[in-house]
DNA sequence: ATGGTGGTTCTACCA
């Protein structure tokens, strides 16, 4: 007998509006049962609901003017939506959603960039990973299957990042950014891509500019994070190239993850 | 190469 299986993949699409062909094709192809989006760049009055809809997706958006911008897409039902990330009510920035879908808790980050570091913008983002990290430790206390799939905008380690001296110094990669990542991991959670793929070079992302993607110049920022009880079903997971070689593609690719499905106690 | 590309919005800002 099959094992039934959740197919859970999360992908910064660079607007959700100017992607909506590359990401509906997408779908098509690779059936996810579940998408984590980010940097939908709108609102959501106009995110591109009947379109998903049509597609066979639900949709949990939290959306804003211009920028950032993260949704939750399921062909199951999604309930107990919280928008936003707890710990500053100041925060205006729409970086994180979290809902359940068949039994397990996801959230869709879009991680402040934090750079450049001398701003405002790199203390902000190592707050938000504190609280981050606060927030982890919460759910953690459930003891449930939860996936924290996104951008991260953390390069792991060297062999994540096609020039890592060049980048030594970036708010990506810099080892005060990088410890708080790590913060995460030593809480006990699974960095997903890596107990499936133990390569260097396996990139989520490639810059626009100065012909990255036809030269491999890319980073591994995408990623997701597994509770120990959703690590525990981990089947699967694999970063998708191909988009990002499409026409109008947008700089990240989709990251997929394949968890067994939460068994389900009932009485015989 | 103090460049390069792309999205949002309309003049820079963000990545």
């Amino acid at each position: 007998m099959k094992t039934a299986t959740l197919k859970i993949a999360t992908w910064n699409v660079n607007s959700v509006n100017a992607r909506l062909p590359n990401v509906l094709a997408w779908l098509g192809s690779a059936a996810p049962d579940v998408v984590l989006l980010q940097e939908l760049k709108t609102t959501e009055d106009k995110f591109p609901r009947m379109e998903f809809s049509a597609a066979g997706y639900n949709a949990e958006v939290f959306g804003q003017k211009a920028w950032n911008g993260v949704a939750i897409l399921a062909k199951h039902k999604i309930t107990g939506v919280q928008a936003g990330l707890p710990g500053d009510k100041s925060d205006e920035q729409a970086r994180y959603i979290e809902a359940t879908v068949a039994g397990v808790r996801v959230a869709s980050i879009y991680l402040p960039n934090g750079n450049p570091v001398e701003s405002e913008k790199y203390p902000y983002k190592l707050a938000w990973m504190e609280r981050l990290r606060a927030h982890a430790a919460t759910l953690l206390g459930a003891e449930t299957p939860f996936v924290l799939g996104g951008d991260y905008n953390i390069i792991p380690e060297a062999r994540d990042c096609y020039d890592a001296k060049g980048w030594a110094d970036d708010a990506l990669f810099r080892l005060e950014s990088r410890r708080k990542f790590r913060a995460l991991l030593n809480l006990g959670l699974t960095d997903a891509l890596r107990v499936c793929n133990d390569k260097a070079a396996q990139y989520t992302f490639w810059d626009y500019q100065a012909g990255a993607w036809p030269q491999n110049h890319g980073l591994r920022i995408d990623h997701f994070l597994l509770s120990p009880q959703a690590a525990d079903l981990l089947e699967d997971c694999a970063i998708d190239s191909a988009p990002r070689a499409e026409d109008k593609a947008s700089d990240h690719t989709p990251v997929v993850l394949t968890l067994r499905q939460p068994t389900v106690l009932h009485n015989t």
